[in-house]
RNA sequence: GCCCCCAUCGUCUAGUGGCCUAGGACGCCGCCCUUUCAAGGCGGUAACGCCGGUUCGAAUCCGGUUGGGGGUACCA
């Protein structure tokens, strides 16, 4: 291990999802990491508790990684590690504190120590040392507990933000294992930081209060600290912390509406920090040489989808033809597509693609923009069809469309098509922007949709007369309705 | 309650004492282009929380205040 290079590490515990905090914070580790020649990215599944055990939840983890452009196989990655695997480590670790004095133990139960803190009138306040200096040896319902240095304070350089004093009058004689042993998070992880050299140690700022506890237990193994760095918190439009529970903070869901990771580590790189220069559109290549753990602000960022959904369209629309066509498989494919996948083409779709490429922001809006192509018949949308199909205009239009594309003579292609629906729309006394608004939702169901006649083009005549005539018939059945 | 962090347009930010009558981006609103919708072009809206200081000069430094947030477990 080279002395001097970087090691940061990414602890994530696993959970079943990703979530985009996290994913910040991995990229900032790993542009940092990435930056030395023999930077290291450390992975460390932090799966102490038994039921954060599953092993696909890690699977998870390093594909989502790798989503976002952090590979196993980089020589700038290692890992993964697992805690539960160092348990031993931990248990020794304890062993060592107590021997030398770091630590005691204590049998005060919860209700005890909150007894005597009433007593006193402080009911808030933590553990209150009763059995520092009762040399109470390990057993049965002992925890055991950090001393805590009386007097002055534990100055945490954060790199983020400056100085930051904790008093140690402020700190309790945390616990640093259980009663059974097993070793607490901010033990494990200080000694999963020492064990795997990690010399900077960035993670969210939530975090920032244990700093100083294991600050000092860095100090008590004879280790020297780690730069610290804290990242604000990422909230949402209520300025609270982003959570799992009411957030939408899963780097799956946003990769299955189809977001780009391009876009997301883009925009993810600028919650906090930013390259400087009104520049904000930035591959990851150049940003990653220009990252500065220095300049991360300090303030918390609010996570907004709406500025994530344009930068995502600016990296659809950034994509060459064949790799949008590429990139929207997913949602064409039989599971996924509303479609009978028999009567998808691929040619067809290939030929629509680039029209629809400046017109969708995530990839799943692919499907509704191309449906009408693969599906028996054009989706059914009330509010389309009323708006279109207004009396005198929609059975005029669409009858005399029809009647215009049944002339065998009419070229059937988007020129000759625009020219002949201008030419009955005006007969109607129709602009072509009315004219073409019930052929539209006559033939894909929709008032909005791709250039209309590239898609008659491309549907066909057969299949367009058809639609025609079906839409046709169903305005005559609904006037006779109301007449009736 | 206690500890800690934070504070520039609605949002993400640029800004590190004079270049700031505060710049960019997203959003929003107009206009242009136009077969719908986008995209694109042009223009507009909108911010240094407040009060004191330091200084010839403060968005930038200091103190306070207010307002947000995080942490307060034998969770991670």
């Amino acid at each position: 291990m080279a002395e001097n290079s970087i090691r940061v590490r990414f602890a994530p515990s696993p959970t079943g999802m990703f979530h985009v905090g996290g994913a910040r914070s991995a990229l900032f580790n790993w542009a940092l990491a990435r930056q030395q020649p023999d930077g290291k990215f450390v992975l460390r599944i932090e799966d102490t508790d038994a039921a954060r055990n599953k092993p696909e939840w890690t699977e998870g983890i390093i594909r989502a990684l790798a989503w976002l452009g952090i590979h196993e196989q980089d020589p700038h990655f290692e890992g993964p590690y697992f805690q539960s695997s160092f348990a031993d480590k931990h248990r020794e670790t304890a062993q060592r504190l107590y021997k030398d004095g770091a630590a005691y133990y204590c049998d005060c139960t919860r209700e005890q120590v909150q007894e005597r803190r009433s007593a006193e009138g402080n009911p808030h306040l933590g553990y209150d040392g009763f059995c520092r200096d009762r040399g109470l040896e390990p057993g049965p319902g002992r925890a055991l507990r950090f001393r805590v240095p009386d007097g002055g304070p534990t100055v945490v350089d954060d790199q983020i933000r400056g100085r930051v004093e904790f008093e140690h009058s402020a700190i309790e004689d945390f616990v640093i294992a259980r009663a059974d042993g097993s070793p607490l998070f901010v033990l494990a992880n200080v000694v999963d930081d020492v064990e795997m050299g990690i010399n900077e140690v960035i993670r969210g700022e939530e975090h920032l209060s244990n700093t100083p506890k294991q600050q000092l237990l860095w100090r008590a193994l004879g280790r020297t600290p780690p730069r610290w760095a804290h990242l604000p918190v990422i909230v949402n439009e209520k300025r609270q912390k982003l959570s799992k529970r009411r957030d939408k903070v899963a780097l799956e869901a946003y990769q299955a509406e189809g977001y780009l990771p391009e876009a997301m580590v883009n925009y993810l790189m600028l919650l906090g920090w930013s390259p400087g220069g009104d520049r904000e559109i930035m591959p990851w290549a150049q940003m990653e040489p220009l990252f500065a753990i220095s300049e991360v602000n300090s303030s918390s960022a609010f996570f907004d989808e709406k500025k994530l959904r344009a930068f995502n369209g600016e990296y659809i629309r950034s994509l060459s033809a064949d790799e949008f066509v590429e990139r929207c498989r997913p949602w064409l494919s039989a599971d996924a597509a509303p479609w009978p996948p028999e009567n998808y083409d691929d040619a067809v779709f290939r030929a629509i693609a680039p029209l629809a490429q400046s017109r969708i922001a995530v990839l799943s809006e692919i499907t509704p923009n191309v449906d009408f192509l693969f599906l028996d018949a054009p989706v059914e949308d009330e509010k389309s069809w009323n708006k279109a199909m207004k009396p005198g205009v929609g059975e005029e239009m669409l009858t005399a469309a029809l009647e215009r594309f049944a002339d065998p003579a009419l070229e059937w292609e988007p020129e000759a098509l625009k020219a002949a629906l201008e030419e009955t729309g005006a007969g109607l006394g129709l602009k072509l922007g009315k004219a073409q608004a019930p052929v539209r939702v006559a033939v894909t169901g929709r008032t909005v949709g791709l250039p209309l006649f590239e898609s008659l083009a491309l549907l066909g005549r057969e299949r367009v007369q058809e639609r025609l005539r079906a839409a046709l018939a169903k305005l005559r059945a609904a006037s006779r309705d109301t007449e009736g």
